[in-house]
RNA sequence: GGCCCGGUGGUCAAGCGGUUAAGACACCGCCCUUUCACGGCGGUAACACGAGUUCGAUUCUCGUCCGGGUCACCA
């Protein structure tokens, strides 16, 4: 006859509260009807997964488009693994890209909400008070077996197809009092395990929100629930820690799926209503030809610091997050284009069921379009807050004047049809370089259908016509002038229409002035450079283009 | 190996028994154009394979193949 009482006060001496206690403690939330509470829980492991920002966005979003409650709780039930600053780098990372939780863990050594503390570690007591009652009631015991033992057991279970601690491996599942007092006193050290009632002949099904309807067999495996140091494993914590939080939905990832149905056996045990479950799959990097799971070993563009490396924006990043988080988000966008992403119907039944690749030219798409929408003085202000961090050159090149720089950066932007230039701030560099001499140098090489006797007389000319008083018009004006004295034609259509009649269009014209002022074939509008630049400027540039030119053509 | 999930154009993805099989990115072409862009229009290109159910399968069932996940005192 076992004497399960006498037994958890054996291995529970420093437990004083009882799970009642922590019931009252943390009473049912009283949240609107239809409020769901998630949470984001990682494990303060290494820096921010770019998986973990899009599992927390999802979680997120549930939360607001229900008006619930979106917590932060680290995990650091694994002293091992664990790193220094691994909790600033998870607070730190989900502000860069805008998730400020309701509730919460908030830094290196703060929190803020009423169902705390939200740091496993610190949580301690709760665990154990729960622990006991499952070994006062006969559903928990405490296991002796070493690391060895259980390595025997495996390696004993090569042919069984389910493989772990139950039936007959399960040595310490029945030991007499007498057995169990004598070790505990002798000082060995134990785990505490489940006593699974599964039958694997048995299926349970739960649905998942986003893949749908899932059948699997009980679990069977009497699981650790407390290690030897007296922590729980992450089974244990995630379910007494989600019923006592009161959490409703469980967003995480789809590598979980297989332990539900030991989560649902120790809901059960403990008399807890179990949550639901949305498991979002895993984002998939390409790699030769065939898909793999972005690593966060072997892909940079995993760790959330790329990002901000880059200087891509929040928003974009948010925006792109969205995209391949719900396949409506885009026609969604498209029909509200400028409306903050909060007011995004979110929907796991949008969700991808497999996982998604995990693609950078989209972002860089996206970013494009976010950025695009900016004005000069928003993109001024980011552009220089990133430099600063990362670019001190550029930094000073933008700040020593501001004006020439937001002029710079407002050229073909605030308009209905603005450029797409930038996708993240560390392009700006390059984007603007031909600006300042500091960081320009020239690369004169004109498209092939361009001679070069054809770009001198061309720039020649120019540089006699170039007169910065004049409107943007007369400019143009003069360039179709240009055009004709040249051989070429102002009016495109009418070189397509008889080619042969010219020597080409305007578009080769601007071209040459375009390369020789600077050094692109593709820049914003060449009128406002050259503004910007000064009549100084450009005439020294167009020279050196002549120079260039000269030097490289042949004799005759 | 057991169990679970998935396989629609190059990529992401709608679709849920009858569709000319959406859309987005990328690519190509055309148009617009006072250059460069932006934009507009159009194009190439897909239901892994084999059975079955059905009047009819991308959609339902089974099998095969392929991909992913999981079987720890890690989360």
């Amino acid at each position: 006859m076992t004497d399960c009482k006498k037994i958890a006060d054996l291995i529970f001496p420093d437990v004083t509260k009882t799970p009642e206690y922590y019931e009252e403690k943390y009473p049912k939330r009283e949240l609107p009807e239809g409020a769901r509470v998630t949470r984001f829980a990682p494990s303060p492991t290494g820096y921010l997964h770019f998986g973990g920002l899009y599992a927390a966005f999802a979680s997120k979003f549930t939360a607001a488009s229900t008006n619930g409650v979106f917590l932060l709780r680290i995990e650091d039930t694994d002293k091992k693994r664990e790193i220094e600053d691994g909790v600033s780098c998870i607070v730190s990372g989900l502000s860069a890209f805008g998730i400020e939780p309701d509730e919460g863990v908030t830094g290196f050594d703060s929190e803020k909400g009423e169902y705390g503390p939200y740091i496993q570690s610190k949580r301690r007591d709760i665990y154990r008070a729960f622990a006991k009652k499952l070994v006062e009631e006969g559903k928990a015991y405490p296991c002796f077996c070493t690391a060895e033992d259980l390595e025997k057991i495996r390696e004993s279970q090569e042919s069984e197809d389910i493989k772990g601690y139950y039936g007959k491996y399960a040595r310490c599942r029945d030991l007499t009092d007498e057995e169990i007092t004598e070790k505990i006193n002798s000082g060995a050290p134990f785990t505490v395990r489940l006593r699974s009632e599964g039958d694997i002949t048995r299926k349970i099904t739960f649905d998942d929100l986003i893949k749908g309807k899932i059948e699997m067999s009980e679990n069977v495996n009497d699981v650790v629930i407390l290690k030897t140091d007296g922590i729980p494993t992450y089974h244990f914590a995630h379910v007494v820690d989600d019923h006592l939080m009161r959490t409703t939905h469980v967003v995480r990832g789809d590598e979980w799926i297989a332990s539900v149905p030991l989560h649902i056996e120790l809901f059960k045990a403990l008399g807890f209503r179990p949550v639901k479950y949305a498991h979002i799959a895993p984002l998939m990097k390409e790699e030769n030809g065939g898909k793999r799971k972005l690593s966060k070993r072997k892909d940079p563009e995993a760790n959330v610091t790329y990002y901000i490396e880059k200087g891509y924006p929040k928003e974009s990043v948010q925006e792109y997050i969205l995209t391949i988080l719900n396949s409506n988000f885009e026609d969604w966008r498209r029909a509200n284009k400028t409306e903050s992403v909060s007011k995004f119907p979110f929907n796991f039944k949008k969700m991808s069921v497999s996982g998604a690749l995990f693609d950078l030219v989209k972002l860089n798409d996206v970013s494009k379009n976010v950025i695009s929408l900016m004005n000069a003085e928003q993109v001024y202000g980011y552009v220089t807050a990133w430099a600063k961090e990362y670019d001190g050159e550029l930094y000073s090149l933008l700040t020593s004047n501001p004006a020439k720089a937001k002029a710079i950066l407002n050229i073909d932007r605030e308009n209905p049809k603005p450029r797409k230039d930038i996708a993240c701030w560390s392009e700006v560099r390059t984007y603007l370089s031909y600006f300042y001499n500091e960081i320009y140098s020239p690369d004169i090489s004109f498209p092939e259908n361009i001679q070069p006797e054809n770009a001198v007389l061309i720039l020649e000319k120019y540089k006699e016509l170039y007169s910065e008083n004049d409107t943007k018009d007369e400019w143009f004006a003069k360039i179709r002038e240009l055009c004709t004295e040249c051989g070429y034609t102002p009016n495109v259509k009418e070189y397509k229409a008889n080619p042969g009649a010219f020597k080409g269009h305007v578009g080769d014209v601007t071209s040459v002035i375009r390369v020789a002022v600077t050094s692109r074939v593709n820049s914003p509008d060449l009128y406002y450079i050259m503004k910007i630049l000064g009549k100084d400027e450009v005439g020294s540039r167009i020279n050196t283009a002549i120079d260039c030119l000269i030097r490289g053509l042949p004799r005759h």
